[in-house]
DNA sequence: CTGAAAGCGCTTACAG
DNA sequence: CTGAAAGCGCTTACAG
């Protein structure tokens, strides 16, 4: 931590004021652009403004008016795609009503939430778009954040007492193995994703719905546990391949799970979309270039983000209502990886 | 533009002061940890500090001490992973520095870029980090930046008078090139970019340098412009076959129109890497699983994003030094995009 | 229509 | 070791 650096020398109400032989409150009347200031005073104010170009201190007017024009936007990972564009999402909506966006990364980190969440709070932001790391504590980040700083937490549920705009697992799931279903496997694994998150779990329960309203009994063997990552997923591929018979079709936590899955089948002579049929959920760029491009679960994370910054919004216009929670629809993007193009083994038996 | 919102009830320096029976002095001397305060003293106030739940408010801090503790990141477009893995490496760096990122987004408009910048100048950054969208014009950004407001220019260069960091994009062509030489070819295009930005020029040149030391005479159909999309560079695939001889290779102005160029190659019936060879820039997660996986030159954006916060962190201790241009290391990245795996037609020709 | 005065939450010489 | 006072750049009743 090094210390802050001076600024430079700033142009101030005082010296417009000073320059127009007029107070700084008359200036400042025309910045807000007062009905009550004469034609041609402020024709010549705007005019010095101008001139000396004035830089609005628009801290220093926050501070005296108790009002806040920042929004903190505390993202877990920006290199994954599907974060990177809510958070342009989440920006474009708030720059539009005037809000300028303070960007935290936590790295999937629950310590390093709190120390970015407690500098960001000293920055005073009008409110909280929270993806909240994996292992986030829902009472240790209230502890932090008390009941009075309007958040909005995305994705991960953290309990009934906080906003939440969250995706559609279970229907995004069940559409997904209704797919799988229809393409003739009743032999549908659910790949990857942590048992102990909230989206996993309700990802499951829309795969475990589409299984028994299909009358296909889920075994236990087809839920394979592993990070949500490309690397972890290739790894654990093996895991559904240990009895007999084994799965013709998984169900992917997530789209980084579900290329992970692809690179693993790949190392045992299988190919996705031929011999094997699979789903990801996310919907990121890659998922539509990759081979074969993937099946997946579309969730359009742009407009997630200009949905959150309008639930933050309409928070802070309302900071008293009780914590609700939004959920965003889902859409079924259907690609080669599911659509088996040759015979496969065992989707019959 | 709504008005921003009042912030909640908060808990200051006095409310600390009165609880204690001290002045606002000394509780200011225990928050910034002077060695003055006596040790029963500090146990006190901070035993309040906490009870009270006070929030520091680094903005009345800042205004007082005529510094600041933000740093402006303005980004064209965070849905390419290559800025938002920027994004991610300069935020990281930041915060570990004490520094607060202010994000703003441009969508490669120049205009919009005026009045992020604008609007992310009222908030009084220490400096700004500026990736400028595609047209910028230096001149009216120094008219809006002025010469005090530390900048440093990522990756599209602007001029000389402003603090550069630049990707070695002559090198990376160069070697592009060279690469694809060195598989026999004879015949390679240069494909994709605008001919007026800066690094599409210096990118011309490294594959032009290439050849010429190969004793290869570039030939100027094999120049073709177009959009660094994908979409953009799907359409114009076909101006690569115009005439004959057509090249049998192309050197991409970056991953994106690569990407683009290999559908629009699979469009004609032509596959990447087996009848026809081509290289992209800057190594997106994209370019490892597209297929073919994509031959690139790998520049590390978080690598530079870091790089690029320890830059405008060091003009800040220095605000006087002359503006630099710092040239960042790119490196070959060989995938199956460029390694013909079958005789391929005409690379003798 | 314009100005004098007080105040937002903090810091910093300066006294004592 | 602690406090009184002034001030950062702005806004806002209140007078006139």
């Amino acid at each position: 931590m090094t210390p802050p650096v001076r600024t430079r020398a700033r142009v101030t109400l005082a010296d417009i004021a000073s320059a127009c032989d007029l107070s700084r409150a008359t200036i400042s009347l025309v910045l807000r652009g007062s009905p009550l200031v004469n034609a041609e005073t402020r024709a010549r104010v705007e005019a010095e403004l101008k001139r000396q170009r004035y830089v609005y201190h628009r801290g220093a007017a926050n501070l005296r008016r108790n009002v806040s024009s920042t929004v903190a936007l505390v993202i877990n990972d920006l290199s994954n795609p599907f974060f990177a564009e809510f958070a342009a999402g989440v920006d474009e909506a708030l720059a539009a009503a005037g809000y300028v966006t303070l960007l935290g990364s936590t790295g999937e980190s629950a310590e390093r939430q709190q120390t970015v969440l407690a500098s960001l709070l000293e920055h005073d932001p009008a409110g909280i778009i929270l993806s909240p790391a994996e292992g986030s504590d829902g009472a240790r980040l209230r502890g932090l954040l008390g009941v009075h700083t309007p958040t909005l937490v995305f994705n991960r549920e953290l309990g009934a007492d906080w906003d939440f705009l969250s995706l559609d697992n279970v229907r995004g799931a069940r559409i997904a193995t209704e797919h799988l279903l229809a393409q003739g496997h009743r032999r549908i694994a659910f790949f990857g994703g942590h048992q102990d998150s909230s989206s996993c779990h309700q990802r499951r329960e829309g795969y475990r719905e589409a299984l028994i309203a299909a009358g296909v009994t889920p075994e236990p063997q087809w839920l394979v546990e592993c990070a949500p990552t490309r690397l972890e997923a290739a790894r654990q591929t093996g895991a559904l391949f240990v009895r007999d018979p084994a799965p013709t079709a998984a169900v992917c936590y997530n789209d980084a799970v579900a290329l992970g899955l692809m690179a693993g089948l790949a190392t045992r002579g299988r190919r996705a979309g031929q011999d094997f049929a699979l789903t990801g959920f996310d919907d990121i760029p890659e998922a539509a270039v990759s081979a074969p491009p993937l099946t997946t679960i579309a969730v359009d994370p742009r407009a997630r983000g200009r949905q959150a910054a309008e639930l933050i919004l309409q928070r802070l216009r309302d900071p008293s209502a009780t914590a609700a929670t939004v959920v965003a629809p889902v859409q079924l993007q259907v690609r080669a990886s599911s659509t088996t193009t040759q015979p496969q083994g065992g989707t019959t038996a």
